[in-house]
DNA sequence: TTAATAAATGATCGATCGATCACAAACAAG
DNA sequence: CTTGTTTGTGATCGATCGATCATTTATTAA
Protein backbone atom coordinates (compact mmCIF):
# COMPACT_ATOMS: atom_id res chain seq x y z
CA UNK A 1 0.00 0.00 0.00
CA UNK A 2 2.72 2.22 -0.99
CA UNK A 3 4.83 3.35 -4.01
CA UNK A 4 6.52 0.64 -4.94
CA UNK A 5 10.81 0.36 -4.99
CA UNK A 6 12.10 1.54 -8.50
CA UNK A 7 15.60 -0.35 -7.91
CA UNK A 8 16.93 -3.68 -7.26
CA UNK A 9 18.42 -4.01 -3.49
CA UNK A 10 21.05 -6.43 -4.69
CA UNK A 11 22.02 -4.53 -7.94
CA UNK A 12 22.70 -1.69 -5.93
CA UNK A 13 24.45 -3.47 -3.08
CA UNK A 14 26.91 -5.03 -6.09
CA UNK A 15 27.51 -1.70 -7.88
CA UNK A 16 28.73 -0.33 -3.96
CA UNK A 17 30.82 -3.28 -3.20
CA UNK A 18 32.77 -2.46 -6.67
CA UNK A 19 33.58 0.96 -5.62
CA UNK A 20 34.67 -0.26 -1.96
CA UNK A 21 36.37 -3.45 -3.71
CA UNK A 22 38.42 -0.82 -5.94
CA UNK A 23 38.52 2.81 -3.85
CA UNK A 24 38.69 1.19 -0.21
CA UNK A 25 36.09 2.17 2.82
CA UNK A 26 37.55 5.93 3.40
CA UNK A 27 38.74 7.10 0.42
CA UNK A 28 34.86 6.08 -1.15
CA UNK A 29 32.53 8.99 -1.08
CA UNK A 30 28.95 9.24 -0.36
CA UNK A 31 28.95 11.30 -3.73
CA UNK A 32 30.81 7.93 -5.36
CA UNK A 33 28.18 5.25 -3.94
CA UNK A 34 25.13 7.61 -5.36
CA UNK A 35 27.09 7.70 -9.25
CA UNK A 36 27.71 4.26 -8.67
CA UNK A 37 24.31 3.10 -7.37
CA UNK A 38 22.12 5.29 -9.45
CA UNK A 39 20.51 6.20 -5.87
CA UNK A 40 19.70 9.62 -4.47
CA UNK A 41 21.47 10.60 -0.57
CA UNK A 42 17.83 10.41 1.43
CA UNK A 43 16.87 7.50 -0.60
CA UNK A 44 19.99 5.30 -0.23
CA UNK A 45 20.01 6.49 3.60
CA UNK A 46 16.34 5.73 4.47
CA UNK A 47 17.70 2.23 2.78
CA UNK A 48 20.79 1.06 4.22
CA UNK A 49 21.28 3.47 7.30
CA UNK A 50 24.75 4.91 6.87
CA UNK A 51 28.35 4.52 5.61
CA UNK A 52 29.04 1.94 7.43
CA UNK A 53 25.90 0.25 7.18
CA UNK A 54 26.21 0.24 3.24
CA UNK A 55 29.75 -1.47 3.86
CA UNK A 56 29.03 -4.22 5.49
CA UNK A 57 26.34 -5.10 3.26
CA UNK A 58 28.74 -4.52 0.41
CA UNK A 59 31.39 -6.70 2.78
CA UNK A 60 28.72 -10.02 2.59
CA UNK A 61 27.69 -9.58 -1.01
CA UNK A 62 31.56 -10.30 -1.76
CA UNK A 63 32.09 -13.09 1.03
CA UNK A 64 29.07 -14.98 -0.33
CA UNK A 65 30.51 -14.92 -3.74
CA UNK A 66 34.44 -15.28 -2.60
CA UNK A 67 32.38 -18.28 -0.58
CA UNK A 68 31.11 -19.72 -3.89
CA UNK A 69 34.59 -19.32 -5.72
CA UNK A 70 35.32 -22.42 -3.31
CA UNK A 71 35.48 -25.78 -5.30
CA UNK A 72 32.12 -27.69 -4.75
CA UNK A 73 33.15 -31.12 -6.18
CA UNK A 74 36.65 -31.24 -5.85
CA UNK A 75 38.64 -32.82 -2.35
CA UNK A 76 41.69 -33.19 -1.40
CA UNK A 77 44.86 -31.90 -3.30
CA UNK A 78 42.84 -31.05 -6.19
CA UNK A 79 40.62 -28.64 -4.39
CA UNK A 80 43.23 -26.82 -3.22
CA UNK A 81 45.17 -26.82 -6.22
CA UNK A 82 42.09 -25.69 -8.03
CA UNK A 83 41.17 -22.98 -5.44
CA UNK A 84 44.85 -21.27 -5.46
CA UNK A 85 44.53 -21.79 -9.08
CA UNK A 86 41.42 -19.98 -9.25
CA UNK A 87 42.82 -16.98 -6.78
CA UNK A 88 45.97 -16.51 -8.61
CA UNK A 89 43.76 -16.42 -11.89
CA UNK A 90 41.77 -13.60 -10.09
CA UNK A 91 44.82 -11.88 -9.05
CA UNK A 92 46.65 -11.30 -12.20
CA UNK A 93 43.73 -10.94 -14.85
CA UNK A 94 41.56 -8.34 -13.24
CA UNK A 95 42.77 -5.25 -14.93
CA UNK A 96 41.60 -2.79 -12.16
CA UNK A 97 43.65 -4.54 -9.75
CA UNK A 98 41.37 -4.73 -6.81
CA UNK A 99 42.59 -7.57 -4.97
CA UNK A 100 40.66 -8.92 -2.69
CA UNK A 101 38.20 -6.92 -0.34
CA UNK A 102 38.83 -9.02 2.38
CA UNK A 103 41.87 -8.86 2.13
CA UNK A 104 42.22 -5.37 1.53
CA UNK A 105 39.95 -4.60 4.84
CA UNK A 106 42.08 -6.49 6.95
CA UNK A 107 44.78 -4.16 5.65
CA UNK A 108 42.69 -0.54 5.77
CA UNK A 109 39.97 -1.19 8.34
CA UNK A 110 41.66 -2.89 11.72
CA UNK A 111 43.18 -0.35 13.16
CA UNK A 112 39.67 1.90 13.05
CA UNK A 113 37.24 -0.67 13.53
CA UNK A 114 37.38 -4.01 16.23
CA UNK A 115 33.96 -5.04 14.57
CA UNK A 116 34.62 -4.95 11.05
CA UNK A 117 37.81 -6.25 11.74
CA UNK A 118 36.51 -8.89 13.39
CA UNK A 119 34.46 -9.30 10.31
CA UNK A 120 37.06 -9.85 7.98
CA UNK A 121 38.99 -11.98 10.24
CA UNK A 122 35.50 -13.92 10.49
CA UNK A 123 36.04 -14.61 6.55
CA UNK A 124 39.50 -15.19 7.11
CA UNK A 125 38.70 -18.24 9.52
CA UNK A 126 36.40 -19.84 6.69
CA UNK A 127 38.73 -19.62 4.19
CA UNK A 128 41.48 -21.28 6.99
CA UNK A 129 38.57 -24.32 7.58
CA UNK A 130 38.48 -24.84 3.65
CA UNK A 131 42.07 -25.60 3.93
CA UNK A 132 41.58 -27.47 6.93
CA UNK A 133 38.97 -29.76 5.65
CA UNK A 134 40.88 -30.53 2.32
CA UNK A 135 43.97 -31.30 3.94
CA UNK A 136 42.07 -33.61 6.18
CA UNK A 137 40.65 -35.03 3.32
CA UNK A 138 43.86 -35.42 1.61
CA UNK A 139 45.61 -37.24 4.80
CA UNK A 140 42.52 -39.42 4.59
CA UNK A 141 42.64 -39.91 0.90
CA UNK A 142 46.69 -40.74 1.28
CA UNK A 143 47.91 -37.58 -1.16
CA UNK A 144 49.69 -36.40 2.01
CA UNK A 145 51.79 -37.71 4.69
CA UNK A 146 49.99 -38.70 7.53
CA UNK A 147 51.98 -36.76 9.97
CA UNK A 148 51.33 -33.68 8.55
CA UNK A 149 51.09 -31.09 10.38
CA UNK A 150 47.54 -29.37 9.28
CA UNK A 151 47.39 -26.17 11.34
CA UNK A 152 51.06 -24.83 9.89
CA UNK A 153 49.74 -25.74 6.58
CA UNK A 154 46.10 -24.18 6.88
CA UNK A 155 48.49 -21.30 7.95
CA UNK A 156 50.82 -21.11 5.23
CA UNK A 157 48.35 -21.37 2.50
CA UNK A 158 46.01 -18.96 3.81
CA UNK A 159 49.14 -16.40 3.65
CA UNK A 160 49.55 -17.49 0.22
CA UNK A 161 46.22 -16.06 -0.59
CA UNK A 162 46.86 -13.59 1.60
CA UNK A 163 49.90 -12.78 -0.43
CA UNK A 164 48.77 -13.51 -3.80
CA UNK A 165 45.81 -10.74 -3.52
CA UNK A 166 47.88 -7.96 -1.80
CA UNK A 167 50.14 -8.74 -5.04
CA UNK A 168 47.35 -8.90 -7.26
CA UNK A 169 46.21 -5.03 -5.95
CA UNK A 170 50.34 -3.87 -6.18
CA UNK A 171 52.43 -3.98 -9.07
CA UNK A 172 53.52 -7.31 -8.62
CA UNK A 173 54.69 -9.44 -11.74
CA UNK A 174 52.38 -11.92 -12.92
CA UNK A 175 54.85 -14.52 -12.70
CA UNK A 176 55.45 -14.03 -9.12
CA UNK A 177 52.21 -14.14 -8.31
CA UNK A 178 51.98 -17.50 -9.81
CA UNK A 179 55.05 -18.79 -8.44
CA UNK A 180 53.70 -18.01 -4.46
CA UNK A 181 50.97 -20.35 -5.43
CA UNK A 182 53.01 -22.68 -7.03
CA UNK A 183 55.46 -23.06 -4.10
CA UNK A 184 52.53 -22.95 -1.41
CA UNK A 185 50.60 -26.12 -3.42
CA UNK A 186 54.41 -27.75 -3.46
CA UNK A 187 55.24 -27.20 0.21
CA UNK A 188 52.75 -30.03 0.61
CA UNK A 189 54.93 -33.26 0.51
CA UNK A 190 53.15 -36.39 -0.95
CA UNK A 191 52.47 -39.40 1.02
CA UNK A 192 55.95 -41.52 0.26
CA UNK A 193 55.51 -44.42 2.25
CA UNK A 194 52.28 -45.69 1.46
CA UNK A 195 50.85 -48.26 4.44
CA UNK A 196 49.44 -51.54 4.22
CA UNK B 1 71.03 35.36 9.05
CA UNK B 2 67.19 34.20 9.91
CA UNK B 3 65.44 32.34 13.11
CA UNK B 4 66.99 29.16 13.67
CA UNK B 5 64.43 25.88 13.38
CA UNK B 6 62.83 24.76 16.73
CA UNK B 7 62.57 21.32 16.10
CA UNK B 8 64.27 18.33 14.70
CA UNK B 9 63.37 17.03 10.82
CA UNK B 10 63.73 13.30 11.74
CA UNK B 11 62.00 13.76 14.72
CA UNK B 12 58.71 15.26 13.51
CA UNK B 13 58.99 12.87 10.17
CA UNK B 14 58.94 9.83 12.65
CA UNK B 15 56.29 11.16 14.31
CA UNK B 16 54.11 11.35 10.90
CA UNK B 17 55.14 7.76 9.68
CA UNK B 18 54.04 6.36 13.26
CA UNK B 19 50.67 8.05 12.04
CA UNK B 20 50.67 7.25 8.69
CA UNK B 21 51.55 3.79 9.88
CA UNK B 22 48.84 2.98 12.02
CA UNK B 23 45.83 5.00 10.37
CA UNK B 24 47.37 4.73 6.84
CA UNK B 25 46.87 7.54 4.35
CA UNK B 26 43.25 8.84 3.73
CA UNK B 27 42.34 8.48 7.65
CA UNK B 28 45.41 10.81 8.39
CA UNK B 29 44.23 13.92 8.97
CA UNK B 30 46.39 16.91 8.49
CA UNK B 31 45.03 17.95 12.22
CA UNK B 32 46.34 14.11 13.51
CA UNK B 33 49.76 15.27 12.27
CA UNK B 34 49.65 18.59 13.53
CA UNK B 35 48.93 16.57 17.02
CA UNK B 36 51.75 13.82 16.01
CA UNK B 37 54.37 16.40 15.19
CA UNK B 38 53.96 19.88 17.55
CA UNK B 39 53.96 21.33 14.20
CA UNK B 40 51.27 24.34 13.30
CA UNK B 41 49.95 24.34 9.94
CA UNK B 42 52.00 27.02 8.14
CA UNK B 43 55.05 25.65 9.60
CA UNK B 44 54.38 22.18 8.15
CA UNK B 45 53.26 23.37 4.89
CA UNK B 46 56.47 25.52 4.36
CA UNK B 47 58.89 22.44 4.88
CA UNK B 48 56.80 19.86 3.86
CA UNK B 49 55.05 21.68 0.75
CA UNK B 50 51.67 19.36 1.12
CA UNK B 51 50.37 15.61 2.77
CA UNK B 52 51.69 13.58 -0.20
CA UNK B 53 55.50 15.57 0.10
CA UNK B 54 54.75 14.48 3.68
CA UNK B 55 53.86 10.99 3.40
CA UNK B 56 56.68 9.95 1.15
CA UNK B 57 58.92 11.87 3.44
CA UNK B 58 57.69 9.12 5.99
CA UNK B 59 57.20 6.23 3.76
CA UNK B 60 61.47 6.53 3.31
CA UNK B 61 61.76 6.80 6.31
CA UNK B 62 60.34 3.88 7.51
CA UNK B 63 61.95 2.00 4.72
CA UNK B 64 65.37 2.71 5.44
CA UNK B 65 64.06 1.24 9.26
CA UNK B 66 63.18 -1.48 7.66
CA UNK B 67 66.28 -1.87 4.99
CA UNK B 68 68.22 -1.46 8.36
CA UNK B 69 66.48 -4.73 9.92
CA UNK B 70 68.04 -6.78 7.23
CA UNK B 71 70.80 -9.18 8.84
CA UNK B 72 74.12 -7.84 8.49
CA UNK B 73 76.17 -10.96 9.67
CA UNK B 74 74.42 -13.85 8.23
CA UNK B 75 74.47 -15.62 4.96
CA UNK B 76 72.33 -17.88 3.50
CA UNK B 77 69.47 -19.75 4.89
CA UNK B 78 70.45 -18.26 8.10
CA UNK B 79 70.07 -14.80 6.88
CA UNK B 80 66.52 -16.07 5.70
CA UNK B 81 65.84 -17.66 9.02
CA UNK B 82 66.48 -14.84 10.69
CA UNK B 83 65.32 -12.15 9.31
CA UNK B 84 61.47 -13.95 8.88
CA UNK B 85 61.80 -14.25 12.84
CA UNK B 86 62.72 -10.82 12.86
CA UNK B 87 59.23 -10.30 10.86
CA UNK B 88 57.16 -12.36 12.85
CA UNK B 89 58.34 -11.08 16.09
CA UNK B 90 57.02 -7.89 14.94
CA UNK B 91 53.74 -8.57 13.80
CA UNK B 92 53.10 -10.21 16.84
CA UNK B 93 54.53 -8.42 18.93
CA UNK B 94 52.95 -4.78 18.02
CA UNK B 95 50.02 -3.93 20.36
CA UNK B 96 49.26 -1.76 18.17
CA UNK B 97 49.27 -3.64 15.26
CA UNK B 98 50.19 -1.40 12.66
CA UNK B 99 51.57 -4.34 10.52
CA UNK B 100 54.13 -3.00 7.78
CA UNK B 101 54.07 0.30 6.11
CA UNK B 102 55.09 -0.89 2.59
CA UNK B 103 52.63 -3.73 2.60
CA UNK B 104 49.85 -1.34 4.24
CA UNK B 105 50.46 1.28 1.09
CA UNK B 106 49.93 -1.50 -1.37
CA UNK B 107 47.11 -1.96 -0.14
CA UNK B 108 45.49 1.27 0.29
CA UNK B 109 47.26 3.57 -2.63
CA UNK B 110 47.91 1.13 -5.34
CA UNK B 111 44.62 2.34 -6.67
CA UNK B 112 44.98 5.65 -5.60
CA UNK B 113 48.13 7.22 -7.20
CA UNK B 114 50.81 5.09 -10.06
CA UNK B 115 53.47 6.96 -8.65
CA UNK B 116 52.97 5.34 -4.98
CA UNK B 117 52.24 1.85 -5.84
CA UNK B 118 55.52 2.25 -7.90
CA UNK B 119 57.12 3.39 -4.50
CA UNK B 120 56.04 0.52 -2.84
CA UNK B 121 56.44 -1.90 -5.25
CA UNK B 122 60.31 -0.69 -5.58
CA UNK B 123 60.04 -1.71 -1.66
CA UNK B 124 59.16 -5.11 -1.73
CA UNK B 125 61.60 -5.14 -5.29
CA UNK B 126 64.20 -4.55 -2.46
CA UNK B 127 63.07 -7.43 -0.48
CA UNK B 128 63.16 -9.87 -3.07
CA UNK B 129 66.45 -8.92 -3.60
CA UNK B 130 67.93 -9.59 -0.37
CA UNK B 131 66.04 -13.39 -0.71
CA UNK B 132 67.36 -13.90 -4.31
CA UNK B 133 70.77 -13.21 -2.71
CA UNK B 134 70.20 -15.28 0.56
CA UNK B 135 69.13 -18.46 -1.84
CA UNK B 136 71.97 -17.91 -4.33
CA UNK B 137 74.58 -17.69 -1.04
CA UNK B 138 72.07 -21.06 0.10
CA UNK B 139 73.45 -22.55 -3.14
CA UNK B 140 76.82 -21.98 -3.08
CA UNK B 141 76.84 -23.21 0.49
CA UNK B 142 75.26 -26.46 -0.26
CA UNK B 143 72.64 -25.67 1.96
CA UNK B 144 69.61 -26.26 -0.65
CA UNK B 145 69.74 -28.13 -3.85
CA UNK B 146 71.56 -26.54 -6.93
CA UNK B 147 68.44 -27.09 -9.18
CA UNK B 148 66.23 -25.04 -6.62
CA UNK B 149 64.14 -22.78 -8.57
CA UNK B 150 65.18 -19.23 -6.93
CA UNK B 151 62.63 -17.25 -8.80
CA UNK B 152 59.73 -19.38 -7.17
CA UNK B 153 61.36 -19.40 -4.02
CA UNK B 154 62.19 -15.69 -4.17
CA UNK B 155 58.31 -14.86 -4.62
CA UNK B 156 56.91 -17.54 -1.96
CA UNK B 157 59.41 -15.90 0.76
CA UNK B 158 58.46 -11.91 -0.32
CA UNK B 159 54.62 -13.89 0.32
CA UNK B 160 55.59 -15.05 3.60
CA UNK B 161 56.83 -11.49 4.27
CA UNK B 162 53.38 -9.77 3.12
CA UNK B 163 50.79 -12.47 4.42
CA UNK B 164 52.58 -12.26 8.20
CA UNK B 165 52.50 -8.69 8.38
CA UNK B 166 48.73 -8.46 6.89
CA UNK B 167 47.81 -11.13 9.49
CA UNK B 168 49.93 -8.91 12.01
CA UNK B 169 47.77 -5.79 11.20
CA UNK B 170 44.58 -7.82 11.55
CA UNK B 171 43.07 -10.37 14.41
CA UNK B 172 44.68 -13.78 13.74
CA UNK B 173 46.45 -15.93 16.63
CA UNK B 174 50.15 -15.62 16.69
CA UNK B 175 50.68 -19.10 16.17
CA UNK B 176 49.10 -18.66 12.24
CA UNK B 177 51.78 -15.72 11.95
CA UNK B 178 54.50 -18.28 13.67
CA UNK B 179 53.45 -21.07 11.12
CA UNK B 180 53.33 -18.83 8.42
CA UNK B 181 57.17 -18.43 8.81
CA UNK B 182 57.91 -22.18 10.02
CA UNK B 183 56.19 -23.39 6.25
CA UNK B 184 58.06 -20.43 4.18
CA UNK B 185 61.27 -21.32 5.84
CA UNK B 186 60.97 -24.85 5.32
CA UNK B 187 59.79 -25.10 2.09
CA UNK B 188 63.60 -24.76 0.93
CA UNK B 189 64.50 -28.27 0.70
CA UNK B 190 67.92 -29.43 1.91
CA UNK B 191 70.30 -30.67 -0.10
CA UNK B 192 70.21 -33.94 0.09
CA UNK B 193 72.69 -35.44 -2.46
CA UNK B 194 76.00 -33.73 -2.01
CA UNK B 195 78.38 -33.42 -4.63
CA UNK B 196 82.23 -34.58 -4.95
C1' DT C 1 -11.81 10.11 -6.28
C1' DT C 2 -9.81 10.52 -2.07
C1' DA C 3 -6.87 9.36 1.86
C1' DA C 4 -2.94 6.96 3.47
C1' DT C 5 1.58 5.39 2.89
C1' DA C 6 6.11 4.79 1.27
C1' DA C 7 9.72 5.96 -2.28
C1' DA C 8 12.33 9.39 -4.88
C1' DT C 9 14.42 13.85 -5.18
C1' DG C 10 17.71 17.49 -4.44
C1' DA C 11 18.61 21.39 -1.52
C1' DT C 12 20.94 21.97 2.48
C1' DC C 13 23.04 21.06 7.09
C1' DG C 14 27.22 21.47 10.36
C1' DA C 15 31.71 19.47 10.51
C1' DT C 16 35.90 18.62 8.78
C1' DC C 17 38.97 18.24 4.95
C1' DG C 18 43.60 19.98 2.92
C1' DA C 19 45.68 24.22 2.24
C1' DT C 20 46.78 29.39 2.48
C1' DC C 21 48.02 33.69 4.46
C1' DA C 22 48.88 37.79 7.31
C1' DC C 23 51.29 38.69 11.14
C1' DA C 24 54.26 38.15 15.30
C1' DA C 25 58.67 36.28 16.93
C1' DA C 26 63.58 35.17 16.65
C1' DC C 27 67.78 35.17 14.85
C1' DA C 28 72.25 37.13 11.77
C1' DA C 29 74.52 40.91 9.46
C1' DG C 30 75.45 45.79 9.25
C1' DC D 1 70.15 49.43 17.69
C1' DT D 2 68.28 48.73 12.83
C1' DT D 3 67.42 45.91 8.86
C1' DG D 4 66.72 41.64 6.39
C1' DT D 5 65.33 37.03 6.46
C1' DT D 6 63.33 32.98 8.00
C1' DT D 7 60.44 30.53 11.44
C1' DG D 8 56.32 30.01 14.23
C1' DT D 9 51.38 30.87 14.97
C1' DG D 10 46.56 30.64 14.41
C1' DA D 11 42.75 32.50 11.89
C1' DT D 12 40.66 31.45 7.83
C1' DC D 13 39.84 29.81 3.04
C1' DG D 14 36.79 27.12 -0.40
C1' DA D 15 35.71 22.37 -1.06
C1' DT D 16 33.98 18.32 0.27
C1' DC D 17 32.70 15.20 3.81
C1' DG D 18 28.68 12.25 5.75
C1' DA D 19 24.07 12.99 6.83
C1' DT D 20 19.24 15.18 7.16
C1' DC D 21 14.86 16.86 5.68
C1' DA D 22 10.97 19.06 3.38
C1' DT D 23 8.84 18.26 -0.76
C1' DT D 24 7.14 15.81 -4.75
C1' DT D 25 5.77 11.48 -6.92
C1' DA D 26 3.80 6.95 -7.26
C1' DT D 27 1.10 3.45 -5.56
C1' DT D 28 -2.68 0.85 -2.81
C1' DA D 29 -6.84 0.71 -0.01
C1' DA D 30 -11.17 2.51 0.81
Amino acid sequence: MARPRNYDEGAVITAAMNVFWRKGYVATSMSDLYQATGLKPGNLYVTFQDKEHMFRKAFEAYAAQFRASLPQNARGLEAIRSWLDTQVRLATEDPERKGCLIVNTVAERSAHSAETQALAQARLNEIMDFFREALRDAVKMREIAVDTDIDRHVAALTGAVIAIMTMGRGAAAAETIQAIGHVAFHSLKPETKPVG
